[in-house]
DNA sequence: CAATATACCCTTACAGCGTAAGATTACAAG
DNA sequence: CTTGTAATCTTACGCTGTAAGGGTATATTG
């Protein structure tokens, strides 16, 4: 929109020093079509861009290297096309977080609609840390992102369905809602990034530090492992979710059955 | 077109209206002769870098611009110096930001001695959200980062010794102090990132989508928002502490009083 | 006092980032 | 064929962190 102080076109080069008839563009693009037509690969091997294709590669290079690894350049190279051609199908970095936010949720099952309210939300809990374990590098992302693009409230929608059936009513239901995220969104995140595998100080201590100076650490250490963040997660979520069901009798009986007199769609 | 928008000047004093001594050239030639001796400035007005002052005044940018706003450059123009000075004292930007997270747990507050054990949980927890509230925008580094320095591992070690003492027995506290972190974390985390703070979509939804589509969201949205944070917290932090208080009721008599055959320092 | 040592600060430069602007190509329709 | 539109590429700008090296202020010497 702007018009930046008087771009330089290329009419520098041009009018100055005319020796671009075509440029090195042309010359490379002897090559043609490039990959497509060209000598210089099979034909047809140029498969198009989608939205897809590029969520699927960005998933990729995040979990090489990291959210910061994932650049417009970088994702170029990796789908064989140039950096802005990403542009097209996503106009900011900032879309394209969106697009693979939305991926990630969207691989939140629904859980079989025999279970009763409080096993439907264990098994919730359960799928939101599975997502985050399958993309241990993009969580954060998730995790810090608002949801209010389309498929995030429905995303919220669809958990406060389940959380309004084992608590029935507002707004004990949408606190139950908070709370039970708290915890789940806690545990994913140091899970995932937290003190086994985040980010380190620049200076780290030593092993032997800890051992020498930091008895209870060093005796808590081996609980912080891999190897416990089952039975870790699991002892804090029966808490959790026996706490929401607790909640559920300090309901008015009449709140039990239909939380307000207002009529709601069920779905 | 040589130098762009140029050094600047030694702000300060330029903000409150400086004399502008000369171009940057000359500044470098002429004026490189510089700051104190030379008639740009009062003399002694410079005030010398350390790093306390970076931290303060870092800790500021971040809140004020966010942590991505957190630049080399703005840093100093910031501090009234230019961009590399900064790194004579923190040699990295990571050794920066260890910096801002330790200052950020120093905060954090020991619990009167004569509480109980359960009481003085309740105070920590206290204590670190009020932490994430003070420093809103820094939280989500503090939260991600490993504690592996050493004001982090003493931090932890100083948490150990609560939970120790509120639930007698390695393998519980360690994982007493998870799940309680794990709650304490994404609460904190939320209330200052996540549904009502962190970043938006792209193209969010608008409220009459919202309230047209989403019934459910529609009622528990006024129980996401600020007024709310404090009930909802302690709803769930109280769970939490009740969970873990009774962690204890789970440990043979024996453990309640020794952990291990192993003696170690009390403090 | 002068000379040197050290700590501190500044300048320049570079590779890489997101992305705005425009040129170029591929392809479908008339 | 021409023409219009969608997709892709090229270039360039202003930003980033920071490596390398030059300059100055101050403390410590002789």
């Amino acid at each position: 929109m702007r018009k930046r102080a008087d771009t330089v076109q290329r009419s520098g080069a041009a009018a100055a020093g005319g020796t671009r008839p075509a440029g090195p563009a042309a010359s490379r693009r002897a090559g043609g079509a490039r990959i497509k037509g060209g000598a210089d690969g099979p034909p047809g091997l140029r498969v198009p861009l989608s939205r897809e294709r590029i969520v699927d590669a960005a998933l990729e290079l995040v979990e090489d290297h990291g959210l910061p690894g994932l650049t417009a350049r970088r994702l170029g190279t990796a789908l064989g096309c140039e950096a802005m051609s990403v542009y097209h199908h996503f106009p900011s970095q900032r879309h394209l977080h969106d697009a693979l936010v939305e991926h990630a949720i969207a691989g939140i099952g629904e859980p079989p609609a025999d279970l009763d309210p409080i096993d439907r939300l264990r098994f919730l809990g359960g799928e939101y840390r599975a997502m985050a374990h399958r993309y241990p590098r993009l969580f954060p992302l998730v995790a810090l992102h608002r949801l209010n693009m389309p498929a995030g409230v429905a995303f919220i929608e669809r958990m406060l369905r389940h959380f309004h059936a084992a608590v029935p009513e507002d707004r004990l239901a949408a606190q139950a809602f908070r709370i039970f995220g708290y915890y789940v969104l806690g545990a994913a995140l140091d899970e995932t990034s937290g003190y086994a595998e985040g980010p380190s100080a620049a200076v780290p201590v030593g092993d032997d530090f800890i051992a020498g100076e930091c008895p209870l650490l060093a005796a808590a250490a081996p609980f912080f492992k891999r190897a416990h963040f089952d039975s870790t997660f699991a002892l804090g979520f029966e808490i959790m979710l026996k706490g929401i069901a607790e909640l559920r009798a300090t309901l008015p009986a009449i709140a039990r059955r239909s939380p307000k007199p207002v009529v709601r769609p069920k779905a």
